[in-house]
DNA sequence: CGGTTTTCTTAACAATTGTTATCGTTTTTC
DNA sequence: GAAAAACGATAACAATTGTTAAGAAAACCG
């Protein structure tokens, strides 16, 4: 089963017998109930899970209301990225879409590989670029597009395909900062023609 | 002068004398006229500056409309980062704000250092860290505020100073993600009391 | 210095989004 | 299987933002 998380790895940078081997005795697994948080705010991010089965969602908590800014899926990593970086505390929460079940290891277990094995710190870099690529994107979608635009490149974009399959409406209009019931007329909006 | 980029590198990471012997030959420097461009779309980005004086400002064209969307100062490292690392053609345009002088160097310069010095290795993947924080604050600051609220976080955010000290106004609604005529409301506008 | 360009404000109106509430449907839960 | 909760559409109205245009002030440039 902790193949699958040296599969996943084997996507960004290959990590040979001896470098598996350093890692692999300190990689658990645990299960989560739907609507269970696996971070809350306040918290300080010290382990990284990968996604085995089932969905997440990371939400702020803003004057008594969740807003859902990201979801997580199957061989994805999910876990606070910039607390997990900063040791801050969370100003965010990652719960259980579903019934779930993930790999995890901890910061330390990773701090230690990256004194170990160089190939470690470079696979630290690369994620952090690919990170930082996907939220530029975002950020991007949001300083040059409307509401109506931003909905519609969402569902012209293949990663969202699972996003449309798997999630509410009223979490994926927030995911695109808007509400749900603006998200509603949008979709109900006849499609204009380029002039 | 060099020695400007070796101090800016140290508040980052510490290098030394042979890291540095290594990185110092390949470092080169050259002036920019106001309106000129750094970089333009279509490009890919091989090169990375330091700014030594003046600023930088980072747009994309659509439909012929420009939309700034970040600015560069002194002791800023200014590319752009995506293409840099992707080395994918640019989808952005950076144009010097006022005469600008910056010292650069190549990315195969940077390549090398990354082979020959795992310190370099270290730096590259902090700096990606620091970008994803930053990026990531930003897009916060879409998902889970109106774009007036958005201007008064921008307002008393320590960073935002020299943009407001330096920058025209309208090119801070670009980057805040509202139409000039908008942040002149905005600022007019009285502000509320919180109930 | 004088003319041009840039910058910012304001006004009027259009378009879009937010807010609140209702209603029917679907899904969940026990 | 029945009650409860969640979900999505819609309506009505408020608030905000976008668009276009005009004008004044400031900055820029030869």
């Amino acid at each position: 089963m902790k193949e699958i998380l040296r599969e996943v790895m084997n996507q960004t940078i290959f990590i040979d017998d001896a470098e598996w081997a350093a890692f692999e005795p300190h990689i658990y697994a645990k299960t989560l109930k739907k609507r269970s948080n696996l971070m809350e705010e306040g918290q300080i991010c010290s382990e990284i899970c990968l996604i085995l089965r089932g969905s997440f969602r990371q939400y702020h908590l803003l004057d008594g209301e969740e807003k859902t800014t990201f979801f997580f899926f199957e061989n994805d990593f999910v876990c606070n990225y910039g607390s997990f970086l900063t040791q801050n505390p969370s100003d965010i929460y990652l719960e259980a879409l579903e019934d779930s079940e993930v790999l995890y290891f901890s910061r330390e277990t990773l701090m230690r590989l990256y004194r170990l094995h160089p190939k470690y710190e470079l696979f630290g870099k690369l994620i952090a670029e690919q990170v930082y690529l996907c939220t530029t994107e975002r950020l991007k979608t949001f300083l040059l597009s409307t509401p109506e635009k931003r909905y519609q490149n969402f569902l012209q974009n293949k990663d969202s395909q699972r996003i449309l399959a798997r999630i509410p409406q009223h979490y994926i209009a927030s995911y695109l900062g808007i509400t749900p019931v603006s998200l509603s007329r949008i979709r109900s909006r006849p499609l204009r023609e380029k002039v």
